[in-house]
RNA sequence: GGGCGUGUACCGAAGUGGUCAAACGGGUCAGACUGUAAAUCUGAUGGCUCUGCCUUCGAAGGUUCGAAUCCUUCCGCGCCCA
C-alpha cells in the first residue's frame, strides 16, 4: 500500500473536523495493515429525498481514500430510520416518508454513490437498516432506549436547543440516535464517516461497540458544506444543494449554480470537494474570484461527469452570459398561431402564469430571437421555428 | 381533564370592522452593472380577457351596507397544570 500511517492521518485531515480518537485508528490502521483484513467505513444514509449532494460528498471523498486504501465501505440504506425521521440539526420535526417513497429513494442511492465511490464488492458493501430492525421486538427496543438516560440524550445539541425553546420534541426522535448507534453494531463498523452534525448519534455507535464487548469504532466528523445560499448547511430539504447527478449545463446545472455561489464559499469547496493543493487554489481565488470559480465548477464537472461535459458547459456558459443562445434548449409544438407571448411562456415553463409572462415583458426581459418583446399585447405568426428567451438563462425553442 | 396561546400569501411575520390582494424581512424572478449567474443597486412577486374584474387571510356558518378583523361551531398546532 506504501502510505505511512502519519501520511494517510494527514490525508484524512483535509475533511475532518473531528477524529475520535486519533490513537484509535492508528492502531486499527496498524492492524489492518498488518493483518491485511480492510477496515469497514460505515456511512448511513438517510434515504428521505432522491439526491445524494455534494454535502454527502464530502464524507464520501473521506471514504474514497480509505477504499483506495483496501478498506471497505459499508454504507447503510437507512430505510428503518426513515421511518423515524432524523432530526439532525433541525428545529422541527422530520416528515415521516411511506415505505414506497423511501424504497423508491434507496434504489437510485447506489447508482449515485457509485460517482464517488468504488462500488465492487471487494470495496464497498450495501446493507439496508430495516435488515436487523425490522426483527427487533417490543422488549429489545425498550432495551435499546433502557441503555441511555435522558440526560444523556439531551446532550445532543439540537435536542438541547429544541427542548429549552419548548419546540416541539417527539419522543420517537430520541430514539434515532440509538437506532444509528445499533447499526453500528450490527455491521461492526470501525469508523463512522458523517457531517459534524452527525457526532451525537456516532458517538452512541461508538459507546454501543463498547457495551457490548466489541472494538468500539473511530468517529470522524467533516465539516458541514454550506449550500447555494451561502447561509446554511447544503440539504435537500432547503433546497440549497446540488445534487452529484445534476446536469454539468443548462439553468439548473452544476456550473450554473457553482457560479452562483457566492464567492466566500469557494474556499471551503475547493478544500473539501477536490483534490487541489491549497497554495494553488488560494492564490487563483485572491488574484481572479472569477476564474477560480470556473476552474471550481469544471473540475467538479470533470470529477462528477466527465472532461468533455466541463468544456461544453463553460462555453455555454461563456456563451449565454454574452447574450448568445446554447446550442440545445428545450423544444416546444405551437402550431403557427397566432399566439400572445404569455401563453407561450407559461407552455414552456418559463413562467408560471400569463400575469408573470406579461411583467417579464413589460421589465424588458423577454427576446425572440435575440430581439428584444416591449409589447405584452402583441400576437406572433410563425412559420419557421424561432428561439424565446427570458433573461439571459431560459431558452426555448418554439416550433410551429 | 383544566388553563393559556396560536393558525395570514413560497417561508417568517404585521394587520383586531371600510383607505387590504393585505405592511415588513427572507426567498425567488427580472433589470442595471460585472469577462462570475459573486457583490452592489433597482424593480417585480394571488389569478385574469389588466387603469378594471375575480378568488384569497385554517374550515363551515352567521352578524353587518361592508369582515383577515366581530359571533358560533368545527379542525389543526404549541406550551403549562393534572
Amino acid at each position: 500500500m506504501g502510505i505511512s500511517i502519519d501520511e494517510q492521518i494527514r490525508i484524512l485531515s483535509r475533511r475532518s473536523e473531528r477524529i475520535l480518537n486519533e490513537d484509535d485508528l492508528r492502531k486499527k490502521l496498524a492492524r489492518s495493515e498488518k493483518t491485511g483484513k480492510p477496515l469497514r467505513i460505515k456511512m448511513g444514509m438517510d434515504p428521505t429525498a432522491p439526491d445524494v449532494t455534494l454535502g454527502h460528498a464530502v464524507p464520501m471523498k473521506v471514504i474514497r481514500e480509505f477504499q483506495d486504501w483496501g478498506h471497505k465501505a459499508v454504507i447503510i440504506i437507512g430505510d428503518y430510520t426513515a421511518r423515524v425521521g432524523d432530526p439532525s440539526g433541525r428545529n422541527e420535526t422530520r416528515p415521516v416518508l411511506s415505505g414506497e417513497e423511501i424504497d423508491r429513494n434507496a434504489k437510485t442511492y447506489v447508482a449515485q454513490v457509485g460517482k464517488i465511490l468504488r462500488t465492487d464488492p471487494e470495496h464497498l458493501e450495501v446493507r439496508y437498516n430495516g435488515e436487523w430492525l425490522a426483527k427487533m421486538n417490543l422488549v429489545d427496543i425498550i432495551r435499546l432506549t433502557g441503555r441511555m438516560t435522558l440526560a444523556q440524550v439531551l446532550q445532543r445539541d439540537d435536542f438541547a436547543k429544541r427542548f429549552s425553546e419548548q419546540v416541539e420534541l417527539r419522543l420517537h426522535e430520541l430514539i434515532y440516535p440509538l437506532l444509528q448507534g445499533w447499526d453500528s453494531v450490527m455491521i461492526d463498523a470501525d469508523v463512522e464517516m458523517g457531517g459534524s452534525d452527525q457526532l451525537f448519534n456516532n458517538l452512541v455507535g461508538r459507546e454501543f461497540q463498547k457495551e457490548e464487548g466489541k472494538e468500539s469504532q473511530v468517529v470522524i466528523v467533516t465539516p458541514l458544506l454550506v449550500g447555494t445560499d451561502g447561509a446554511i448547511k447544503m440539504s435537500k430539504s432547503k433546497g440549497n444543494y446540488i445534487a452529484v447527478t445534476d446536469p454539468a449545463s443548462g439553468p439548473k446545472g452544476m456550473f450554473g449554480k457553482i457560479m452562483s455561489l457566492p464567492d466566500h464559499l469557494m474556499e471551503s469547496y475547493y478544500t473539501l470537494l477536490t483534490d487541489l493543493p491549497a497554495e494553488e487554489f488560494r492564490s487563483l481565488i485572491q488574484s481572479n474570484p472569477r476564474d477560480a470559480k470556473v476552474r471550481l465548477a469544471k473540475v467538479m464537472i470533470m470529477w462528477l461527469h466527465d472532461a468533455a461535459s466541463a468544456a461544453a458547459a463553460e462555453s455555454e456558459f461563456v456563451r449565454t452570459t454574452h447574450g448568445g443562445v446554447p446550442d440545445e434548449m428545450p423544444e416546444f409544438s405551437i402550431g403557427s398561431g397566432p399566439h400572445k407571448l404569455a401563453p407561450l411562456m407559461v407552455k414552456a415553463g418559463m413562467v408560471t402564469s400569463n400575469g408573470e409572462g406579461i411583467r417579464k415583458i413589460k421589465e424588458g426581459a423577454v427576446k425572440i430571437d435575440q430581439q428584444k418583446v416591449t409589447d405584452f399585447q402583441k400576437e406572433y405568426t410563425f412559420d419557421k421555428p424561432v428561439v424565446l428567451q427570458l433573461g439571459n438563462r431560459k431558452f426555448a425553442r418554439l416550433k410551429p
